[in-house]
DNA sequence: TCTGGGGTCCTAGGACCC
DNA sequence: TCTGGGGTCCTAGGACCC
């Protein structure tokens, strides 16, 4: 238990000093900074959605909005810019930026593409700089070396450096020392708050707290009885304490990896949906081998019109990225919760408890031979998919999610274990449509 | 924000064990 | 066999983030 004494001399005598740099509508700014004669227009990501993922700050002005139909924002911005969002392209400014970052602190963490948190605590003495000046300093860089600017916010803890960085965008300075919390939080309503979603929102409100100051307000013996740890936390982070850590490491592995597809019209087919799954899964795996992870657990979920998700899950008993040792199980837990008559208009996959591939010491009883062959047949599908695209070789039971004229349509009579191959790679190679049977 | 895709973490409650 | 207490593990579901 942490004594309020304890607290306070904590913060008193060891104040952090943590940055949040928050870029300026990145994916756009990015494609600005690649294609200059953009430059003050109004530019938009997200073709492939068909709604608006990323937007210049000319295009707010005119109005358009994050999730904006694009059909719509052509109608009140008849000269706007679309472009399908580039991750690729993206993640190497992304990289840039966090290389900029660690020239000042080792102490970074790359909390998403477009944003992070520097630790600069310790850093005046070797640097010969005040805090300020150091974040400055990096704004600076940053903005000089990428071509667009970043908001920094400057604050004792994580929860008030991104409220700092919030404050003012675009290309906005803001500092939040521990005496002057309170102004800052006295006009914040609680939804803008690091953690606080639509739910809490409504909790606190209910409670009488409006602002993020009336939440600090409140004793902690009372946040305690009426919050769980995650928002105790946020209270104390809120007060100055620095509780929430940097995580420095570089994300190696993954908790889970998901694959989630909407199609429309939504449809009651199982069949169909059976495919789409099927799909999901062949893309997770994909991903899972490409880290180098195999799944113990396996969650199927199909959501309805109406967002009432279902989704059911099962332990393996031979860890696997391999789509055709999973598929079955997917059937089984398709089967479990379909409801015929039920449209849906999504489905989805996610592999969990996922564990590195040279883990797994493969039992005495199953076939050494068939583990290793299965490795070779998809280190070959995975290269003839690089070679030729996503999908080149797919199950016969993803069959139905395809276009007609990218694959000939034919039904298969074994869904499960056929290996079936996209026509372009046939033509280019010669090899028969059904490539294999396993 | 009438809703896309990919993640993480927390909690309550049940099963099961001494 | 009506009954106490405590621990651990797992699962389902909720909430939030970008």
């Amino acid at each position: 238990m942490i004594g309020a004494w304890e607290t306070s001399k904590h913060i008193l005598e060891f104040p952090r000093a943590i940055a949040h740099i928050d870029g300026d509508a990145f994916f756009a700014s990015c494609e600005t900074a690649l294609h200059p004669e953009l430059r003050g227009r109004a530019v938009v990501t997200g073709k492939e959605r068909g709604i608006a993922s990323s937007l210049s700050y000319e295009a707010k002005r005119r109005g358009v909005r994050r999730g904006m139909m694009l059909s719509e924002i052509k109608k009140i911005c008849p000269d706007v810019v679309i472009l399908p969002s580039d991750y690729e392209t993206y993640s190497l400014f992304s990289k840039r930026m966090f290389e900029i970052m660690r020239r000042y602190t080792g102490a970074i963490e790359e909390y998403g593409i477009d944003e992070g948190f520097a630790d600069l605590t310790g850093m005046r003495g070797p640097l010969r700089m005040s805090y300020e000046e150091i974040a400055r300093a990096m704004k600076k860089a940053i903005d000089e070396e990428l071509g667009f600017t970043v908001s920094v916010g400057l604050a004792p803890s994580k929860s008030l450096a991104k409220i700092a960085s919030k404050w003012q965008k675009p290309n906005g300075f803001t500092s939040i020392p521990g005496k002057a919390i309170n102004g800052y939080l006295s006009a914040l309503p609680v939804e803008n708050l690091w953690g606080v979603g639509p739910n809490t929102a409504k909790y606190m409100n209910s409670l009488g707290i409006v602002t993020a100051y009336d939440f600090i307000s409140k004793p902690f013996q009372y946040v305690c009885e009426k919050f769980s740890k995650p928002h105790q936390e946020m209270w104390r982070e809120l007060h100055g304490e620095y509780v929430w850590p940097l995580v420095t490491e570089e994300k190696t592995s993954y908790a889970s990896i998901s694959k989630t597809k909407t199609f429309t019209p939504p449809s009651s087919d199982s069949e169909y949906l059976m495919a789409q799954l099927t799909r999901n899964l062949e893309n997770a795996c994909i991903k899972a081998r490409r880290h180098g992870l195999v799944a113990k657990k396996i969650v199927v979920y199909l959501r309805t019109q109406h967002f009432a998700d279902a989704a059911v899950e099962a332990k393996i008993t031979r860890a696997s990225n391999f789509p055709n040792d999973l598929v079955s199980h997917v059937r089984t837990l398709f089967a479990s919760i379909y409801k015929l008559q039920t449209p849906y208009r999504a489905t989805g996959i996610v592999l969990a408890d996922l564990e590195p591939e040279s883990s797994i010491q493969s039992s005495l009883f199953e076939s050494v031979i068939r583990v290793e062959k299965m490795h070779r047949v998809y280190a070959a599908i995975d290269s003839l998919d690089a070679a030729f695209g996503k999908h080149t070789v797919h199950l016969g039971g993803s069959q139905a999610t395809f276009t007609r004229e990218q694959y000939t349509g034919e039904r298969t009579r074994d869904t499960g274990r056929e290996l079936l191959v996209g026509e372009t790679a046939r033509q280019h190679l010669n090899i028969p449509r059904i490539m294999m049977r396993i």
